[in-house]
DNA sequence: CGGGTTCTTGACTATCTTCAACGAAAGTGG
DNA sequence: CCACTTTCGTTGAAGATAGTCAAGAACCCG
């Protein structure tokens, strides 16, 4: 099912169109559910999110998917090895992209301070991945959620009339599969949560932190 | 247990007897159980493995660990995020290293082929920790058990007498902490294969590949 | 050789997955 | 706009995988 995504016709693939007609983009706009690229296409832009949410997955051939990361404002996105990327890139939410030229990379001139920022985005993007091998090869489902939702409230959390809420476009699959669980394993954890007070779920897509403290403590096995 | 291995005194600290004594040394050695950096530490240098093994480690309060990488000849370790290391670094094998400073990062002059070889580094380390995502994330028992025996095998493996054959100086603890297993099931998991004919295991430390061709097929899950 | 660590094995348990059913939400077409 | 269909989320029951606890064996080091 999964896998038959790579091989379907994409609507307009947006990175086709910015090679096309338009040799160095400002910004660009890239509508929910289209793909920016795919796991072995050669790396001609990355791709900085301004706006809208982006998703990166990876595929076993049996149909087994591991989310990567989720892509926010401010992540730079689509980092080569060996010319490629590695990873298969679609759109959770509209997003608003500033395309960088991959040659950035290579060579600091003619632009020594982008290089460098691409450089530095890099280094960081290694540090974050080694707080998901944590999560993802130490820690228990509820621990798994709870960080989860911590790291979410902190990063991309906004405080409504003094509660911290939490917008999350993606899908509990998308969730499990970024954690290491099943669809069911994040909704029992959803509500057990739900159950005890620690967060409330107004729209499926909206959760509320009631209490950050034991949500962080639930995070690190307390 | 672990966390006190951060406060007891590292014999000779090899970063700081590299500062202090040579400011730009072309290869040190570093003795097995000795420190390269803790998570924290400032990052004033790179090292690249010229020979033995190091282990990358991240610590949790309570004393789980998941071990990040091992890093074998070819490999570059210690890469800054916000100019500190994000992990511990530690030699498992008497090791022969290249030390970079880290500056070499910051500015491509005044050697820029460095300074490229240091980022494609860091975008190659991006992808590998992405099979390894794969891995912690998707992967039963046996699937990671195979799938790191495969890997290990065609990394860092010989042939001898036309036999594929596998040296791992590390203990199964540290397989376990770095598949997000326990030992005992690394245990048996090995037994398990040893078993099935599919590999042997000689001296403790030294595993035969006896079925290359099903130990691949266990690691994706068949 | 002896003491300590590491590895293996067994029995039991817990956690998470699987399978299944149902309800809610969202998309589609008349 | 409403019925229809499909997808997504929740919940329950049962089962499997991996973890825990415990003991003994193998290995390593002085």
């Amino acid at each position: 099912m999964y896998v038959t995504l790579r091989t379907e016709p994409v609507a307009t693939p947006p990175y086709l169109k910015l090679v096309e007609t338009s040799p160095d983009p400002k910004d660009t706009f890239a509508k929910q559910g289209s793909y920016l690229f795919y796991e072995g296409d050669p790396v001609d832009w990355l791709y900085e999110v301004k706006s809208g949410v982006l998703r990166l997955t990876r595929l076993l051939e049996d149909g087994r998917r591991q989310v990567i990361s989720f892509g926010y404002p401010g992540d730079i996105v689509g980092f080569p090895s060996a010319g490629l990327h590695h990873t298969d890139c679609d759109v959770l939410v509209d997003a608003k992209l500033r395309p960088y030229r991959k040659s950035v990379l290579d060579r600091c001139n003619p632009d020594p301070e982008l290089h460098q920022k691409l450089l530095q985005a890099a280094l960081g993007e290694i540090s974050g991945m080694q707080d998901h091998f944590m999560m993802l090869g130490q820690k228990s489902a509820i621990e798994k959620i709870a960080s989860f939702l911590t790291v979410m409230a902190d990063r991309v959390g906004e405080t409504v009339n003094g509660v911290r809420q939490l917008e999350l476009p993606m899908s509990r699959t998308d969730i499990g599969d970024f954690l290491g669980l099943t669809t069911e394993t994040v909704s029992r954890s959803f509500t057990m949560l739900r159950k005890r007070r620690i967060i409330a779920i107004d729209n499926i897509h909206t959760v509320i932190i009631l209490d950050r403290n034991t949500l962080q403590g639930l995070s690190l096995g307390e």
